[in-house]
Order: structure tokens, then C-alpha cells, then sequence
DNA sequence: CTTTTTGGTAAGTCATTGCTTACCGTAAGC
DNA sequence: GCTTACGGTAAGCAATGACTTACCAAAAAG
């Protein structure tokens, strides 16, 4: 399901980049830590948000953790803006066959 | 051009509603605000950062000023959308193949 | 011209957020 | 065992955000 939530997980400049980054491939903490400005505790924040948000996942490997992208979440995403984007289009087509909306009295 | 802005225009929960509200039909802002708990400043608040993100449009029809969704910065999402959609498909296929990535040393 | 409707904007408040440093737990290497 | 690498979490702080009430400007109605 995609709600606001999902949106605020994506609002943050240095999240939006993390996910670009994973989603060219998947990356360690440190290693995706290691592009920012930003301190890596930082980073674990950030990668919370995500894992919340249920836009990446994670593995353990060793004593790393390997996080990727969640490609369902972005699926949804790209539904929910589909979803949008066919309502929009429905009421244009509508506008223009008939002049009288809700708020033109 | 999407970026986290943009994102962030849709990451509250009653902006998001607006936002889907409009996707049916353009409506003014007292009519918008009837549908929500908030008062009418705070949708004209919510108004100006979906403006200014290039989400929503307006026009002037005597004293009402009438929203409506911009088709081409949903689009823009959409796209952007693909491409981390795509990006990801490309990273998974990669890694079914070879097992060695920036991350598996 | 005066009144009403509509809605943008300013000022102030309270909650949320993004960052830092400091700390602690766990897995690997010696 | 001890040490090192890795990373999650707590505490605290400054900045941002979402709301409120109060005010003001512009178009329509009388």
C-alpha cells in the first residue's frame, strides 16, 4: 500500500540518493556511507526510514549488512502514480464534453 | 525534473489527499477545504507547496481561484519512478550473474 | 459606493526531523 | 581468550514544518 508515508521516506535529498545508489546495486552501510557528507549513524537513520517505509531490505553478511532496493514497494509506488495519472486524465476528458463541475456553479 | 521536492510535496498525508481529490476533478479552494478537518489557510498553505513543487495549476474564475492536478509533473514522477524501477531490474539481473559486486569483496 | 465572498499572507506556537557525538553489541581474525 | 571492523541506538540540539488566528486585497452583488 502506498500512502504518505511512502512519499516522506522518499523526501529527503540524501534518501533519495541512497535509493538511486541502491538501486544500481546493493551496498553495505559503510560503503553507501563512504559517498555522503554525512556522518554513517547518519546513514543507519536514514536506512531506517527506508526499511520502514518497506522501500529496501536487508541481509547480514559477516558482520556487514547488505541493504537493496525493494522493487515490490517501487512497484506499488509506480500503480499508485498510475492511479493518479488515469484520474486526471478521466477529468480532463470529462471537462471537456461537459463545462459544469463541482465548482462551477 | 523530479527530485526530492517533489517527493516531499506528496509526503504529508492531506496534501497527498488534495492531490488525489484534484486527480478527479479541479475544484476551488473553499471547496477543497470543506472535505478536510483543517482550516481554509492551511489548505492554501498545502496549496502553495503542490504550486510550487508544479504539481497543481491554477486558474482565476471571478473571486474563486480553481486547482487542478498538472499532468506533466505526474508524468515526470512516473518516469522517474521507471527508471529506479529500471535501474533495479538491471542490478538484480547483473547480480544472478555475477556474484562479485562493489560490496561482495 | 458599500457589502459580501473568496482566498492569500503574516505572526506565533508546538511537534517533527535531520544531524551530531558517544556508546554498545556482534561477527571475524589473530 | 583479545582486538578490530561494522553498524544499530540513545541523547541532545538546531532547523524545519504544520497548524492556528488575525488581517488584508480583489472581484461580484446590491
Amino acid at each position: 500500500m502506498t500512502n504518505a508515508s511512502t512519499f516522506a521516506a522518499l523526501a529527503d535529498k540524501h534518501r533519495l540518493e541512497i535509493i538511486q545508489r541502491l538501486a544500481h546495486t546493493p551496498l553495505s552501510v559503510g560503503t553507501l556511507a563512504s559517498h555522503f557528507s554525512i556522518s554513517r549513524p547518519a546513514i543507519s537513520q536514514h536506512l531506517k526510514v527506508l526499511s520502514d517505509a518497506g522501500l529496501v531490505d536487508v541481509r547480514q553478511v559477516g558482520t556487514r549488512r547488505i541493504y537493496a532496493i525493494n522493487r515490490h514497494t517501487i512497484a506499488d509506488m509506480r500503480a499508485h502514480l498510475d492511479g493518479l495519472w488515469n484520474d486526471a486524465l478521466a477529468a480532463y476528458a470529462d471537462a471537456a464534453q461537459t463545462l459544469s463541475e463541482q465548482d462551477t456553479p
